[in-house]
DNA sequence: CTGTCGTTTATTTTT
DNA sequence: TAAACGACAG
């Protein structure tokens, strides 16, 4: 029993152990948030509760997995007397609860069960067509705009019924909103938001459904709540709203995706929604100096918008905070290679360092010079796995053989490989009134015999029927069936082949195939893995490959390298050599933020977030002029420079080794 | 279908 | 500046 105990401070203790009711922990960064959440679950469990009634809702499947991990070995370790072999708590993302929630209850709402989910690719396809259908100007109009606009409205849990628009704009949203939910009922397909929306709306219909699922989950416990937008908010209050057992934890000061719909509120209200709240304040900090704490501290004070707390740290004080000036966006960069290059001497490995940026369009000029240093780097947040072409392509198969419905996936591969049938072909069947796609082929297919196209669409349907049959027999043999039987390779030859394609060569297509085989097999060996419908629905739900290759990322050094990113990217880690550049007004702050006060907040709190990212050196710098859209910018250095306690900062010395610019061209 | 040309637009993105 | 997209010609 004790040993859930042993690693934990007072406050973390105290967070663990009240089992009933309301808890809000304020956590700040480093003081151990995912500990605390963790030996929570394993204190429960430890305490007699089943394990099948707790629920554990994250944001990521990178944090859900993590969570699942630790608890699992808090669990080995107290060797508990309990039923914890079969059974173990619920753990997930918001959309993949919902997702399985859904998976049962969507008949509910006129949803087939084995519903398609649509992401972010999908969705902007759909909006396209609608829009094209209702004639509005894509030129006019970025339909972006109205993604966007449509995906704000569902977080706020209002679909097309109960949307009120009120100038010709909204009447237009309006009007494409509806046929695009329109569009979403005859593909029996659900995006995004709709997976929490309509669970909400579930629940709210629904009494019996949702008093089923409060006592199917009698203990709820949220992380990152300051992250939550309204949809998730209802779904958490009304799934904890009969037992009251809700457990949120996170950090205001650390709420950085407003532009997400993540509502700072949220937390701050939480003592009004559940008065009964215990708060609990994790500040001990054990990750950073305190001179960066107190940076940190500093910089945050300056919003008003938050929640009180004062960090801690028994680490020591540690060196000061560097800042540089640089006189432009290449010296900066040029500065920070030679400054990793001096530090990886002298016992730092290079996945010691990061450097952090407001902007990806920031990462250029810094690759450019790590690339002359001879520097590994590796920037985080490129192409996503799934968003590839022929990932994307081969998943469009079988989303059609599962959902024939899905016009958005079929017309990804009517013609892919090139089979001779073109957009009129496609409009035809799309409009042939019947519902299965892929007997619209057929039926199309038995009008004209003769032709071309008519012998082109029976081949086409001859493979979906036959594609359609292997539908069981596992999905990796699936894959190499669609490939196989398509003529996929030859196509992505004939696709390297022509000149034009030069960086997305043959090799690395089918290697990536491959991968989808591999997770593919994975899953075909998980027992009761939920078929083919599910495969698909969580491949929408995850993003990199990083989040299937966990392990399998080298820990021997080989292959050590610096990690560039975004601050927002950031959260959540933590290094012993942390760079921020671009510390200028308008770019940190961004211009686009300066004048709106909550946006500014936001802007102090990613400062935070960055700031508290590293554990031994803080490294700013900014630049005098910056090439930004072509033009020189001057920018002045960014006001949270100013927050800085000057007793902690150290001043670079400017001016005399700057000109990188010359040590390159000489 | 493919290539070219002009136009547009450039913050962040857990699902 | 440059890259991404869409229109349109071949």
């Amino acid at each position: 029993m004790s040993d859930i105990f042993k690693n934990l401070n007072p406050k973390q203790v105290e967070a663990v152990k009240i089992i009933n009711g309301p808890v809000l922990v304020i956590s700040g960064p480093g003081s151990g948030k995912t500990r605390c959440l963790t030996h929570r679950v394993a204190y429960l469990i430890s305490s007699g509760i089943d394990p099948n009634d707790i629920l554990a809702v994250t944001f990521t499947n990178k944090a859900a997995d993590e969570i699942k991990e630790r608890i699992q070995q808090l669990l080995k370790i107290e060797n508990y007397k309990l039923k914890i072999q079969s059974a173990s708590p619920t753990i997930g993302t918001f959309h993949s609860i919902c997702l399985r929630i859904l998976r049962r209850e969507a008949p509910l709402l006129g949803y087939k069960s084995s519903f398609t989910v649509f992401d972010e690719d999908d969705r902007l396809s759909l909006i396209k067509k609608v829009m094209a259908r209702l004639e509005v100007d894509a030129k006019r109009y970025n339909p972006q705009i109205f993604v966007r606009r449509i995906s704000k409205l569902k977080t706020e849990l209002i679909y097309p019924e109960n949307y009120k628009p009120n100038d010709f704009f909204t009447r237009l949203l309006a009007k494409i909103y509806a046929a695009y939910q329109q569009d979403l009922r005859t593909a029996n397909a659900l995006d995004f938001d709709d997976l929490i929306a309509l669970t909400v709306r579930i629940f709210k219909n629904h009494p019996e459904v949702l008093d089923h699922y409060q006592d199917r989950w009698k203990y709820v416990l949220i992380d990152e709540y300051q992250d939550t937008s309204f949809d998730q908010y209802s779904l958490t209050k009304l799934l904890s709203q009969k037992y009251k057992n809700i457990f949120a934890i996170g950090d205001d000061a650390q709420s950085i995706y407003a532009f997400r719909e993540a509502d700072i509120r949220n937390i701050l209200n939480f003592q009004k929604d559940y008065p009964e709240t215990k708060v609990i304040f994790l500040e001990q900090n054990y990750r950073s100096t305190k001179n960066i704490l107190a940076a940190a501290q500093n910089i945050i004070s300056n919003n008003q918008n938050q929640v009180p707390k004062t960090l801690w740290t028994d680490n020591e004080k540690g060196e000061e905070i560097f800042i540089k000036e640089a006189l432009n966006e290449r010296a900066e960069a040029g500065f920070i290679a030679e400054k990793i290059s001096e530090f990886a001497g002298r016992g730092y490995d290079f996945n010691d360092f990061a450097v952090l940026y407001r902007t990806h369009a920031q990462s250029r000029a810094i690759e450019e010079f790590f690339i002359i240093h001879s520097l590994p780097y590796q920037i985080v947040g490129g192409i996503k796995f799934y968003e590839r072409k022929e990932i994307k392509d081969i998943l469009a198969y079988i989303k059609v053989l599962v959902n024939p419905s899905d016009m958005v996936s079929f017309e990804r591969i009517y013609n892919i490989p090139a089979r001779g049938l073109g957009k009129t072909v496609f409009e035809k069947i799309l409009n042939s009134g019947e519902k299965d796609l892929i007997e619209a082929v057929g039926t199309l297919a038995d009008k004209d015999e003769k032709s071309k196209q008519g012998q082109s669409l029976r081949k086409f349907y001859k493979t979906l029927r036959g594609l359609k049959k292997q539908i069981n027999a596992g999905i990796a043999s699936l894959i190499q069936n669609i490939i196989k039987t398509t003529g996929y390779e030859e196509y992505l030859k004939g696709l390297s082949a022509s000149k034009n394609d030069a960086y997305a060569n043959f090799e690395e297509r089918m290697e990536n195939l491959k991968e989808l085989l591999t997770v593919a097999k994975k899953y075909d060996n998980i027992e009761g893995g939920g078929g083919v419908e599910n495969f698909l629905a969580e491949i929408a739900l995850m993003q990199n490959t990083d989040t299937l290759k966990t392990g399998v990322k080298s820990q021997n050094g080989a292959n050590k390298k610096v990690t560039l990113m975004t601050i927002h990217s950031s959260k959540g880690l933590e290094f012993p050599v942390v760079f921020i550049a671009g510390m200028e007004e308008g770019l940190f702050p961004h211009s686009r933020s300066v004048l709106d006060p909550q946006e500014l907040e936001e802007e102090r709190r990613l400062c935070y977030v960055a700031v508290t990212r590293a554990k031994e050196k803080l490294i700013l710098s900014y630049a005098q002029r910056r090439n930004i859209f072509g033009s020189t910018q001057m920018n002045l250095p960014s006001r949270f420079i100013g927050e800085i306690p000057q007793n902690t900062i150290k001043y670079a010395a400017t001016g005399i080794d700057d000109d990188y610019e010359e040590k390159i061209y000489y």
